[in-house]
DNA sequence: CTAGATATGGAACGTTCGTTCCATAAGGTG
DNA sequence: CACCTTATGGAACGAACGTTCCATATCTAG
């Protein structure tokens, strides 16, 4: 019943992850995020409530993507332990492409979580999640016989979930593929079970 | 053969690398700085050439320490496989320590390695020395048979870095010495060998 | 067609940023 | 004891920051 908004919120939104996740928070203006997404300051303030509150939403955003993404992955077709090596390996081919950025919520994480606790809380919970998700799947497959039952299924995902970000890390102070997939290898192995022996 | 300065260059550095580690770059002003050293703004550009070029010696001033602990740890009698068992549990220790603050190699690395580029050289350099000088200790370890070989000495060089890097991150999402702890005894049990089977 | 309501554009606000500049202080050297 | 060089303190700079404000535009409801 008044003037209709002349874009679409999650549009602003995608905008927005893009920007952050290029740059990260406090590099990022709010004259940026202008420019790129083409609203008017005022338009931003009043249905985004501002920087911070942008960020937060487009947190969410992006972690309800990643977190899709990943359980797609993991269930499809193929077998757990296949699928979870064709995660990394995704992940690695993603890491290389050009003008890549790693995710959004381990940048947040090691820039805000200790300054935002908003970011702190949410990242938190999210992270539980993905690894109850991740458990459950490793669980079954451990049943199955399809992977090493040696470490329990919700200390195996917690482990395999963040070695998935660490690649963003690796990545980011040399990139190579040789040294993502030496490293990829090493971390997926644990899948297959425990020491054959060596423990003194 | 002039006045001469009224403060340590190292102790400077020291306190650079506390604020920089606990608020970041972005986050840490000149004035934090200024007011965090004592220095004036005069003293801290003649003597250290501004913010970037004070954090970057901050940033190898924080690496070289960080390298020199590492290796004497490693170093240290007992056995290479307990050093890195110690080095584990002992970062763990840090990090729960109330205050504490995560690496500020990883901090960089995640925040400015990809929008400064002698950021990405210095630890690109520090990463391929830690990791040729971690893999030389863990081929003798191998070449002793305290340490399966399943894994060139250098691909799990460069994973157990990281991997240590990683606990840093953990912590900061959900600061557990459980989670931290259980996420360290898988990480670290790719030295106890390969599978004993499983691989489908 | 008018009235009310919401969205937009962009100037402007006060603050803080990194940096520069200059007068003053302080110590070694002749 | 001056002289020269270097260090210090702090005011000041222009630029950029996040945010606010208001006149104008654009729609729906009566």
């Amino acid at each position: 019943m008044a003037r209709p908004r002349e874009y679409d919120e999650q549009e602003v939104i995608a905008k927005a992850v893009e920007l952050f996740q290029r740059k990260g928070y406090d590099a990022t203006s709010v004259r940026d995020l202008l420019e790129h997404t083409g609203l008017s300051s005022s338009s931003l303030y009043a249905a985004f409530g501002g920087k911070e509150q942008l960020f937060l939403s487009a947190l969410r955003a992006h972690a309800e993507v990643e977190q899709l993404t990943l359980l797609q992955q993991l269930t499809a077709p193929g077998g757990l332990r296949n699928n979870v090596h064709a995660v990394f390996h995704g992940l690695i081919q993603l890491l290389l492409e050009p003008d890549n950025n790693s995710s959004l919520t381990l940048r947040a994480a090691v820039e805000l979580a200790t300054s935002m606790p908003p970011v702190f809380d949410l990242l938190s919970e999210y992270i539980q999640e993905l690894t109850d998700m991740f458990a459950t799947l490793l669980q079954d497959a451990q049943d199955r016989g399809e992977v090493s039952s040696h470490f329990p299924a919700a200390d195996l995902a917690h482990y395999l979930l963040f070695n998935a970000y660490n690649l963003g890390i690796i990545e980011r102070v040399g990139r190579s593929r040789e040294k993502l997939e030496r490293y990829a290898a090493i971390a997926l192995s644990v899948l297959d079970g425990p020491s054959s022996g060596g423990r003194q």
